[in-house]
Parts: structure tokens; sequence; C-alpha cells
DNA sequence: GGCTGCATGTAAGTCGTTACATGATTTA
DNA sequence: TAAATCATGTAACGACTTACATGCAGCC
């Protein structure tokens, strides 16, 4: 299970759990969050949609507040079969190669799933990255002869990186955990992940969220 | 120009910069330098190597050292023809998605082209990682309403690493720099990057190197 | 003698992008 | 009223993966 054209169903299903949305507009939003100069067409999000309409994942929304919307637009929303299906997606073991493309979009979309569900995910990533340092840590120590100066700075640079990635997904697992006793314990705000370094600028903002590069 | 299959093509020809070689081996090369978990399979490069032998490329090796070469194995180099191509993909300036994907191959053969070249590379991707930074916080400041926990956190994320992904690059191109003065200046072992914190476990190694994941 | 790994290749199918086609609506 | 952007869709094409097919060589 898990095929490559299920990434785009789960981000469908993942935004409409925000609230019933058009094409155009998932489109947009899409961009901006899986994005980074990344761009999903129209050529496969409207045939998605369609498929996931026949597939019973979504509805045309009921929409009651605009009796004459302007626009021609297909608003859908999440059925309670796309749901499970979601949760499925959220949650799908598959291959190594297709954990990795959607761990972004799963985790943007960790507020949509549970506990159990987000440590998964954040565990099994963990897991991957460290098997591959340890495979390349292997190769290092079992070759020889000299290295090209830039193959092994960027070797070195890449290991450092997934290094980096680990012990971040450490502090979020860790965070989670957190959650859990404090929860019941502490009446504070939540769980902070860090110190928010870089929260921003200016204003706080809406949803326009977007998309790190994570492991390329 | 630019396409999408010349990424192999550029791959080849790199490796085959390094001595001849033949398929099974540049598949094995190739799936250690572009992997961390992707795999090239035979399925592309076999009929690759084809179009390329077709296309003037690489020629089969006129083989001195192995007259009885025991298994059935067809042995590439590079032409002149080829060298000139290879030239022209290192410095190919095409849609932005091809030169991210192609980052870690040109970088891995800097040692095969010259310094023009190299930083045309370096200072491309930077320009490129810095535009869309840019453009993420325009976004963060254009946008209001509670953001998602999850999704801020990833974005957060995502920004610190191109963050740390433009000063590497800017080292880089420092110590670029850094050789054109000092080959004239000083007689030393030439550039360090910085300092090689992670030069690894045992021994020093071949060319078996694994790419780093760069901007996912 | 059989299994594993080396070595090359092809065919079918999937998936997604590009380009095209159409039309309404807001803004300058 | 012209241009930009909203909004949906299809057809053709290209690229890569999966699975299949074949055979030799070295090791146990």
């Amino acid at each position: 299970m898990a095929r490559r054209g299920e990434t785009i169903e789960l981000a469908v299903l993942g935004l409409l759990h925000e609230g019933p949305m058009h094409g155009y507009e998932l489109r947009k939003r899409l961009n901006l969050m899986l994005g980074w100069g990344r761009v999903l067409s129209y050529g496969s999000l409207y045939p998605a949609l369609k498929k996931m309409l026949r597939a019973n994942l979504i509805e045309e929304a009921t929409v009651s507040p605009a009796p004459v919307s302007k626009r021609q637009r297909i608003v859908y929303e999440v059925t309670p079969t796309g749901h499970d299906e979601f949760e499925r997606l959220m949650s799908e073991v598959g291959p190594a190669a297709w954990e990795d493309d959607t761990f972004d979009i799963r985790f943007a979309f960790f507020s949509s799933t549970d506990m159990e569900i987000r440590l998964r995910v954040l565990e099994g990533r963990r897991t991957r990255l460290q098997e591959r340092l340890e495979r390349v840590q292997q190769q290092l120590s079992m070759t020889q002869a000299e290295v090209d100066r830039y193959a092994a700075e960027l070797q070195r640079h890449g290991v450092e990186s997934v290094e980096r990635e680990v012990r971040w997904l450490s502090e979020l697992i860790d965070a989670e955990r957190g959650v859990h006793v404090r929860d019941a314990e502490q009446p504070g705000p939540g769980p902070q992940f860090q110190q928010t370094t870089f929260q921003q600028t200016t204003t706080p903002h809406t949803g326009e969220d977007v998309r790190p590069p994570t492991g390329r």
C-alpha cells in the first residue's frame, strides 16, 4: 500500500480538515506548504479531486452561507470515509521513500491526529535517519584510498544535517511525551517545542504556512 | 534546456571523469552518492547509457589491461564531446527545480571543473535559497490569525535549515575565493573549507561517497 | 550442484508535468 | 475595456519504476 498518488490525497484530506475548500484554493495552500519552490499542477490536482470524489473520500460541500457564490467553484469537504482514509494515510508504514516524501505533510497536519500516530511518525522517521547514518558511517570506515575534497565536504555536511534532523526529532518526541505528562499535572499553556527562536518579524500568521526542505 | 533526463547524464559523465566504468558499477556508485535511500534503477540507467552512446557522449573503453575480462561487462569512458556536455551541464542555468535537484551532483564533481563554474553554481544556489527565505518571510509578515502549532514549528525548522544551508554556501564561496588568493600568495596545503569536524572514525576513504539531503 | 551476486537489458504501467482550452470577474 | 487573476478542466507527452527475462561466475 501507500503508492505515490496518495501523497496528494493525504495533503488534500489534511487541508480539508481545516474546513471546506475548492480546488484552486487547495492548490495555493498546498504550494505554500509543500512548496519552497515546487508547484502542484492543476493537471494532477483536479483529476485527483475527481478520483477522491468517486471514492467518496470527499463530497461537494453543502454551502449554507453563500446562496449566490459569484464564481464557478466547487467546494469540497471531507466525508467520514475520507477521515478514516486520512488516519490510515497518516499512520501508514510504507516504503521508506514514501515516508520520506510525506513526512512534512504528515507533520503539518499533526493537529488533526492523536498522539499515538504522531509518535509513530516521528519515531519512524528518526529510526530511518539513524539507520542511514549508521550505514554511511560503516561505508566510510570500510573504504580507503584518497577522498575527493568536495565529495568529502558534501558528505560531511550531509551527515551533519541528518544528525541535526535526528536531534530535532528527538526534541519533538520528548515534547510529545511531555504533553502527555503535563496535561494531567500542569495547567500551563501546553508544551513549547523549544524556544521559538524564529517567530518572525511582525505579526503572527495564519495557515499560510510554508514547508521546509527537510532531508531533501 | 536542461530537462529532467539530463540528471542521470550529468551524474554518469561526472563519474566517468574518475575513470572508465561499466553500468553496474555506475549504478552502485551513484546510489551511494545520490542515495540516502533513493535508488537509481537499471530500467533508467541502461537506456540512458545507450542514448549517451548514440549521442557520442561516451564510448566503449578500449581496455588494454584486461584481455580476458571474465564477466560480460561494457566499460564506458567519456568522449571529448561528452566532456563538453559535462561542462555545459555543470554550468547550466535552468529551472530552479532542476538546479535544486542536481546541486549535490554538481558539487560532488566540482574537482572536474574550474573555479568559475564552481562559483556560479554555489552563488546560484545561495541566491535561490535567499530569495525563497525572503518570500517566506514576507508571507509570514502578511498573514495573521492563529497558527497551527505544528505547522509553525515545521516552518520554523525549515527556515532555520535553509539559513544554515546559506551559511554553508557562503563559507564555501569564501573558501573558493580564498583558493584564488592563497594560490598565488601562500605555499600552504590549499584551502580548508572549515575545520573538517567530522572526518570520521577510521580510515580516509575512496570515492565511495554519499550524498547529503540538502534541501529535500 | 546449487545459491548468491554480478551484469545487462526490455516491456508495461504509473504518475505527473506542460500546454492547451475556456470563461467569468475584478481592477486599473 | 483591457489586463490580471480566479477557476476548472483535458490531452499529449515524457520520465521513471516495477517486474520480468537471461546468463555467467564464484563460493560452499
